[in-house]
DNA sequence: TTAAATTTAATTGTCGACACTTTAACTATT
DNA sequence: AATAGTTAAAGTGTCGACAATTAAATTTAA
């Protein structure tokens, strides 16, 4: 049982992924296995991206690899200059500030929204998953990655809530491919596990009040803490390092 | 100079968006052309997009058309389905209005972090900015068409000024066309524009104050106010075709 | 020896053609 | 006449090859 979680955790967002369509096309195929490559650092960061070589690994076309490249572009997993090529985009600090910056706007958003449109079913499939997640706390192995699985779920739930397609796109579609990989690059699997839990309950709550205003300004300060966690565990790894 | 104005305000935005490179390949022409097509509605919204048609039209082959393709559906100007094709974006109210929310977060976050990072450089230039649109506002012809620019040219300056390039890439880059597209799609080309004018200076206050918090209220109100304005017009619209 | 200029190699952008899928038209059956 | 099944047409996805550009290597000049 927990086994079968922890393999479909290694995927977990891009199955769960709600923007995340079933591939049928062969550039489908290629654009997932490269996004997931380059979001687990097989492929590094900052490295250039040869299309023959990539297309001569894949037995594919460079037609079909470029069509792949231009939907990584997409959610800034690769940077590309005309006449000179793809690289794959670097994680540096001030690039992980800038994503949280983002989110919290867009997720604080979503939340508001959330508060105001969510239905129902959405509201018990959430407590539901919030239960489990408590539950699974009373585990010894394994705690931190999975409660890294479950807030990214969390938060899914919420953006999906707000039933604002361009926030879904914007948040699922592109962004969180970066903050993943900003996460597992810079090994920030384990953010805050209890502290997170409460914070998710208290949103969820807000959001059943249908209290937006409140559950907007929640939903910013948890992103802000998380931000601030990961900052300061980037400075003490740099000073560990001197 | 006033003609001349006018003449550049055409395609203002598409050639002082700071995101909007120099056409290089043949394939970022075809892609402007579009843009700009889909958005003045000379590619009626809704209509299908066939790849033969186009690349005879453009005298492109299909693989260029292709590239531009894929970037006019990063920018959500048209949707594609696997196997079927493309079709151009369709104008609906709750298009319109999940874009302002996404606005509101996002342009909001873009305020307050201009108010924290904003050099002085760029303040005097904003000013200046200001100070013209004042004195055009005496001007009796096209005062709603300069104001239309003159308010994104606004709203570009102040995104700029945040410094964070994911904002600018998500605002500047994609975001921004939809917006036009919407405005002239809908006909709204003159939204309040004394009343605009003021926010912006009030805005531009709390920029200069240093004070973020204030910024962001205040930005996503001007956006709030912008959204009611059109949802009123497209109101009245609705009643007077009944 | 260094720096500039030229040539060479490699990579990207573009093209036309073929394979596969979807949609439309047509025929056959109830 | 209406529906199901079949066939034909159109459109999209993929491929290999050529053209244009960039980066590297070699040569030449100071």
């Amino acid at each position: 049982m927990i086994a079968a979680l922890f393999l479909n955790c290694r995927q977990f967002m891009p199955n769960n992924n709600p923007t995340h369509r079933q591939a049928v096309t062969t550039a489908d195929k290629v654009f997932q296995q490269l996004q997931f490559a380059i979001v687990e650092g097989e492929i590094a960061a900052g490295s250039k991206i040869s299309e023959p070589e990539l297309a001569k690994r894949f037995d594919v076309s460079r037609a079909t690899l470029r069509e792949a490249l231009s939907r990584l572009e997409k959610c800034h997993l690769i940077v590309r200059k005309p006449n000179v090529g793809a690289r794959v985009v670097e994680c540096t600090i001030e690039g992980l500030l800038e994503i949280y910056q983002v989110r919290e706007a867009l997720e604080g958003m979503a939340c508001r929204l959330a508060a105001e449109n969510m239905t129902k079913e959405e509201i018990v499939d959430m407590q539901a998953m919030l239960d489990m997640h408590a539950k699974s706390k009373a585990l010894k192995d394994g705690i931190a990655y999975y409660q890294e699985e479950g807030d990214l779920d969390f938060h899914y739930k919420v953006i999906l809530a707000s039933h604002n397609q361009q926030l879904i796109d914007l948040l699922c579609g592109q962004l969180y491919h970066l903050v993943r990989m900003y996460r597992i690059q810079f090994g920030m699997n384990s953010p805050r596990a209890t502290k997170a839990f409460n914070e998710h309950a208290n949103i969820l709550q807000a959001i059943i009040d249908g209290d937006g205003e409140l559950a907007e300004i929640l939903m910013r300060r948890h992103i802000g803490a998380s931000r601030k966690n990961i900052e300061q565990k980037i400075k003490q790894l740099s000073q560990n390092a001197q």
